[in-house]
DNA sequence: TCAATAGTGTCTGTCAGACAGTATGTG
DNA sequence: CACATACTGTCTGACAGACACTATTGA
């Protein structure tokens, strides 16, 4: 009754040149060596499943989630047959994290990277991930529109186009930068301005925006909705 | 790295008496006997979680939820000691019928009645089941906003205040009846007319309601939000 | 100077909610 | 008749999206 084996894999996202990405590791072991998957690993006997998704992300990449991230559970994957070692049972979480350091490999991976949501097609996952990382990506979107969240993906302090340019990059559309600004001052405790301005010396030229860091409210009323 | 059980648990919710209840079974074995908690259990070595799902639910409520219901994964709850039997994962369900006939005590449970949900202070919940139907509720509560989920609380053919009851029951509050009608009516897909209306000898009195049947749409937009 | 960007003002169409008014049923 | 319920009409305030306009910067 308990030969059933439980693990956590992590969708890691993050904004990378106006690109959505999400991480992925090199598996340096059977099944599946040399193809691409996410970071995961087994549970311990007496560890929680968040605590497991965060040990497996360090030990796989070096990233810590716990400065500025987020970490949410996703969903479980458990059809026989989704592991060719057994059943294994996975419980998926995604993770949202400001631009990052390079990301370094751990034992059981022999490369990670971050990749383009949009060019996955080339990418060739392992096991039942390229699923995960779709229901991943989809939760990311749709939690933009009703929650703060699109903060944790920039550094502080931020100006309001640079956190639309985090709602384009992941929805993958042009958004109205003045109703955009409107929006987002208009929301209570979604962001707090410092009172500076950007430095001088920005590309391309323009008025320097004014620069924000990330406020105390989670929810988004009302809330940010995608263009039809 | 396996000693982990993998069980499933499942809320089941229906409205009785314009009033949202969940299904719970009293436990016939330890640990937690006499308690009452969730239908559910291990998972067999060659099911999917969705089918494992499924034969519990019959299994000890006699309950089928293919006729005109509902089921989704709600989340995992995998924290060390929520058992005291061991480590073990519960991949937890959430279940939508229409009304239904009186469940049937299976081997495991020594009985199964609905709670309204507002009323479940007193059942003193086994495990940490308190928090999946508080989790559950809260699902089916959201995902009422925007899908039309509602439809599968109710028995073909309905009205479109049967329909209304169904969102007041699980809400909890009084909803305007025409802006309501207009709403519905005017989500295409959301229900279809049959061309008959509700038959004379309803109590209370009142012009007779047209009926109709589920639509072929699932989304909902644009949604139907909840008063502040 | 021109080009680019930040942010405000303003208008319009859509929609939610309040509520009046009409149609149709029971007692 | 009185009364309850179903449904339509209509108004108002909030908001999204389009877009003009001003302010500020680099080249």
């Amino acid at each position: 009754m308990d030969d059933v084996a439980v693990t956590v894999d992590v969708v890691l996202a993050t904004v990378l040149d106006d690109t959505l990405t999400v991480l992925l590791v090199q598996r340096g072991v059977e099944p599946f060596v040399g193809r691409w998957a996410l970071p995961g690993g087994f549970v311990l006997p007496d560890e929680g499943l968040d605590a497991a998704a965060m040990r497996e992300l360090t030990e796989e990449t070096g990233i810590d989630i716990e400065d500025g991230g987020h970490l949410e559970q996703l969903r479980t994957y458990g059809a026989p047959g989704r592991d060719p070692r057994g059943r294994v049972v996975s419980v998926a979480y995604v993770a949202l994290v400001p631009r990052l350091p390079a990301p370094v490999s751990g034992t059981d991976a022999s490369g990670a990277r971050f990749w383009p949501v949009d060019r996955l097609g080339r990418a060739r996952l392992a096991f039942d991930h390229a699923r995960i990382v779709a229901d991943g990506v989809e939760r990311i979107r749709a939690k933009l529109e009703y929650t703060t969240l699109a903060v944790t993906f920039v550094d502080e302090p931020f100006s309001i186009p640079d956190l639309r340019h985090v709602y384009e990059a992941v929805w993958g559309v042009m958004l109205d930068p003045g109703n955009f600004s409107r929006k987002v001052l208009g929301t209570p405790g979604f962001v707090v301005p410092t009172g500076n301005r950007a430095p001088i010396g920005a590309p391309g030229g323009g008025r320097r925006p004014v620069l924000y860091r990330r406020g105390p409210a989670a929810a988004l009323h009302p809330p940010i909705l995608r263009p039809a």
